[in-house]
DNA sequence: GCCGTTTTCGGCCCGACTGTTTTCAGTCG
């Protein structure tokens, strides 16, 4: 099991501590543990109990039940938390805005057991009968449940995409001699994905008694030429089967989008049958375009007049940037982040942006903080030469649009990329005036997560994209592709917006450990479907490009 | 529950923001 997901059973325990009025310093202690084992920068299940216990914030007891849950999934007293709460209270916890307390006052005041009722109880009016719940608490916990409610049976891409190379995996070593490709939104790299698509020529006998073998699919619907089924994650699944003759049209068309489809089927009614995507698209009078692309927003009229970009790839990218150190909230130090870009990726430069220090949480580095690091880079740079490590920092967009630190720290760095962190609720007139103040400020390179929003799990606050983009034209400034899984922000959809005003984008993983660097690729990803050539991506640049270009910003 | 010690008991404790209060509790990043 890896250290999240022991994180994550602790998170559990202290908030259930909380529900049920525990001490609340013991309930904090299980909180900061949780923390703690997050961040550890080896796998617990690879030491001892002493070695766990000797690491600060978990003790001998924490260590012990470290190793319960390694060896059974769980420990006695989380056991028993869970066994006294209905399972439509726990599932409360994972509504926004509400907390342990609340939810206990929901529980225990109102006698609401599910999260069915507490909707029901939200449009009755009934909530603001509880202590401590008024009118606009009311409203956000509705808001949060229909935005949940709207999210179910959808999964994040690289939550499924792992679980659902098992299966199509199973189909090859299966069936060696038969074609078994993803197709439909995994094809199309959405980084939402409502059912894995899978294309084979098997037949649908074949199919029925190869998934009789796997018991962990429980087949849902039966079709004359494919099967729908799902998982115990609830993830949905289709297996269509077609010809060796259909293969490429089949392929064509279940990769879709409908839109996409739709608009080939307007130059042609039947799209013609070949025995590849590339000569389907050319009998159109389209070159091929890459599936990623295909999403009905301009694409084919790109592929008509030859105007296709030459969408980025994973091997185009020569550096990353903004990333985080123990100098924050991050795992690795500095120089394993750096050494990690260097020898296991290949890359020539890392830019470091630790938090800046408005995020307390988050460790967030005082001016002296920032001197150490400046100094740790310098020494760093001489020893890994000539790779480089620029130094950055990610530093907050403040309630009125100002940058964290005074002008003078500001313009020693290498780079600075502006995020919002706090007070996320802003309407979007509010929210995108603080955007432009700090696209206008002159240290500004690099607009972080432009929306702040968590995919399924958070909207983000609501921007005029069209007024923020032009800021950052007018200003020069970078718009970040936050390539971390969740966030994947800004937002493919408006990328082609931006691309056509001239701007630069950088794909940008927000690593907060050696492992998160490769987050990058989800990056990719959806910077294809937005157009993006490896020119018009700033960390795509070489390191002399990247040097003139901060050079020359900074001017 | 963890930690550190004037060492086995007593103190621990993000801070901003929001909404509900009328001085504070709960939630979040």
């Amino acid at each position: 099991m890896e250290n999240k997901a022991i994180a994550k059973i602790f998170k559990l325990y202290s908030q259930l501590m909380e529900l049920f009025d525990e001490n609340p310093f013991r309930t904090k202690a299980m909180a900061s543990a949780s923390f703690k084992i997050d961040k550890l920068p080896f796998s617990a299940a690879g030491v001892t109990i002493d070695q766990l216990s000797t690491q600060p914030g978990i003790g001998k007891s924490t260590a012990e039940k470290i190793i319960t849950i390694l060896e059974t999934g769980s420990f006695p007293e989380l056991d028993n938390l869970i066994a006294q709460t209905p399972q439509g209270v726990l599932a409360m916890l994972t509504i926004k805005g509400l907390g342990p307390k609340k939810i206990r006052s929901i529980w225990k005041d109102l006698g609401i057991e599910s999260i069915g009722e507490l909707l029901y109880a939200c449009n009755e009016n009934r909530l603001m009968e509880a202590k401590g719940f008024g009118l606009k608490t009311q409203e956000e916990i509705r808001k949060s449940i229909e935005f949940s409610n709207a999210n179910q049976g959808l999964f994040l891409y690289a939550k499924v995409e792992k679980i659902a190379a098992t299966l199509l995996g199973s189909l090859v070593s299966h069936f060696p001699d038969q074609q078994h490709v993803f197709t439909g939104d995994m094809r199309r790299k959405c980084e939402i994905i409502s059912s894995v698509d899978i294309l084979t020529t098997c037949s649908i006998s074949e199919i029925q008694s190869f998934l009789r073998e796997m018991p962990a699919y429980t087949a849902e619907e039966q079709q004359d030429t494919a099967v729908q089924l799902s998982d115990e994650l609830g993830v949905r699944y289709r297996i269509q089967t077609t010809s060796e003759e259909r293969f490429a049209i089949d392929l064509l068309i279940t990769t879709g989008s409908e839109t996409h489809i739709r608009e080939l089927q307007t130059i042609r009614r039947t799209l013609p049958t070949f025995a590849s995507e590339e000569a389907i698209y050319e009998a159109l009078g389209l070159s091929y375009i890459e599936p990623e692309l295909r999403e009905g927003a301009g694409e084919i009229n790109w592929a008509k007049n030859g105007q296709l970009p030459q969408l980025i790839t994973y091997a185009d990218l020569k550096g990353t940037l903004h990333n985080h150190s123990t100098y924050s909230d991050g795992v690795h130090s500095l120089e394993q982040m750096a050494m990690y870009c260097k020898d296991e990726l290949g890359l020539s430069y890392f830019g470091i942006c630790d938090h800046s220090k408005t995020a307390v949480y988050a460790g967030g580095l005082s001016i002296e903080r920032v001197k150490e690091q400046w100094i740790e880079i310098e020494q760093l740079n001489q020893k890994l030469a000539p790779f480089r490590i620029f130094s950055g920092i990610e530093s907050d967009i403040l309630s009125d649009g100002s940058l964290d630190y005074p002008d003078d720290i500001l313009a020693k760095f290498d780079f600075v990329v502006a995020s919002i962190h706090s007070n996320l609720r802003m309407d979007e007139e509010k929210a995108t005036q603080r955007l432009i103040t700090a696209i206008e400020n002159p240290y500004t390179t690099i607009l972080g997560h432009p929306t702040g929003r968590l995919l399924l799990s958070r909207p983000g606050y609501p921007i005029d994209y069209k007024k923020v983009i032009d800021a950052c034209v007018a200003n020069q400034v970078v718009i970040e592709i936050n390539a971390n899984p969740l966030r994947l922000d800004l937002d493919w959809r408006w990328q082609r917006y931006a691309l056509e005003k001239g701007i630069l984008l950088s794909i940008n993983p927000d690593a907060h450990r050696t492992e998160g660097l490769t987050d990058m690729q989800y990056g990719v990803y959806v910077a294809r479907k937005g157009g993006l050539s490896p020119e018009r991506c700033l960390n795509a640049f070489s390191l002399e490009e990247i040097e003139q270009y901060f050079a020359k910003k900074k001017r």
